[in-house]
DNA sequence: GTCTATAGTCCGATAGAC
DNA sequence: GTCTATCGGACTATAGAC
């Protein structure tokens, strides 16, 4: 819960309950309105998605909803912060210790894994970051902030000891973020001109193979 | 006008002009009202712009808007339309008797010069894109697939020549359009993690010369 | 061509029965 | 906890004066 301190439960003081104890059917609701959220908030945006829709896909009535989540800002929130939780987790693997190919191999694979199975995640942030990243701005600024300096010193020492070539760590980092988001956020277009998604495998392994060579070898001979 | 047939311009009727002739007025009106909705679609999809903001940025009422465009709809079709064209061009110039490497650079630097002089137009088609591409897709599907499958067979081309390494033309493609669009449509991010944006000169050459750095030659030594 | 006023619709949120 | 009914505000689009 690190987005906003939202008042998501205020109905646990109606229960008998300890604080921060959920019924079973309270969880799994929860999950369920959350997963429909992230459905149709990265499809549509903030404003475009309707808790109408949200209800309809969680299979609840809208005042149930409302019951759940206090406001369809909060409910937002909540969706953001759950995917952020999911979107930053390779990044923090990448271990100064390895192998820097194999390290970046691993990254390119996991992320692209996460482009295959939660696109929906992938298209709610890039979303929020389109709209200007009103809500993810300060979280961007603190917590993605420290990791990324940490990896881009990584990639600094690699650099050094002459086990990558010089290249400026800020763009490899970004260059990796939009090629790998890019198989799930343009999904429609990729589509459009291939006919395919990750979700075929055959195109999901030349998808990363082509990505790997690239960036490790580039195209010139 | 590709997007549609649309009745922008349905009032032509009401004036003793001969048939698509507008007044100097109209014309500058009409761009004033694109540039407006380009501006506030691109940062808040469809639904989450209102007539009023654009009016507003337009510096017009909303029923005079509605004077120029028949619906909200109608503007939205007429800004993507406007932006595809922009979009396309730098592609459409690669050149099968070009030297490969100037060829790919010169694409990489016009495309990266549209991501910092038209951000907007960027995230409005990337916008479209997430949400499902439900206007843009035929488009997408006729249009930009015989552009690209005429690329695809240049990059083949060169690969067989040995100009190029031996790489999946679609991806390399793909990988281009992420990299360069990403500074645009993820503007927010990029300045949260560096402070600034491609309207700093010095790091939009760095920008420039990372990615054609990597996509030539790689990382790995 | 441009405005004010408003019709008609949709949506977020609440009230209150069960 | 879940529902039906509804309030109040915001938004697209139109009517009609100038």
């Amino acid at each position: 819960m690190t987005v906003n301190t939202i008042k998501a439960n205020k109905n646990q003081a109606k229960t008998n309950r300890k604080k921060n104890t959920k019924s079973r059917i309270q969880l799994k609701n929860e999950q369920k309105i959350i997963n429909a959220a992230l459905k149709l908030f990265s499809r549509h945006g903030f404003r475009g998605a309707t808790l109408d829709q949200i209800a309809h896909e969680a299979s609840l009535s809208k005042p149930n909803l409302l019951y759940y989540f206090p406001s369809k800002k909060a409910l937002y929130a909540v969706a953001l912060d759950h995917v952020l939780t999911i979107w930053l987790a390779p990044l923090k693997d990448l271990d100064a210790d390895g192998d820097p190919k194999t390290q970046l191999a691993t990254y390119i694979d996991k992320k692209m894994e996460l482009s295959r199975d939660y696109p929906d995640a992938s298209r709610l942030f890039a979303m929020e970051v389109i709209e200007g990243a009103k809500i993810l701005g300060p979280i961007l600024e603190t917590k993605l902030t420290r990791l990324t300096k940490n990896k881009k010193n990584i990639l600094a020492k690699w650099s050094k000891e002459g086990k990558i070539k010089k290249v400026d760590g800020t763009h490899l980092i970004f260059m990796l973020w939009a090629v790998t988001q890019h198989y799930a956020d343009f999904e429609a277009q990729i589509e459009s001109q291939t006919g395919k998604t990750l979700q075929n495998s055959q195109f999901f392994k030349t998808a990363k193979n082509s990505i790997k060579s690239i960036i490790f070898d580039g195209i010139i001979p």
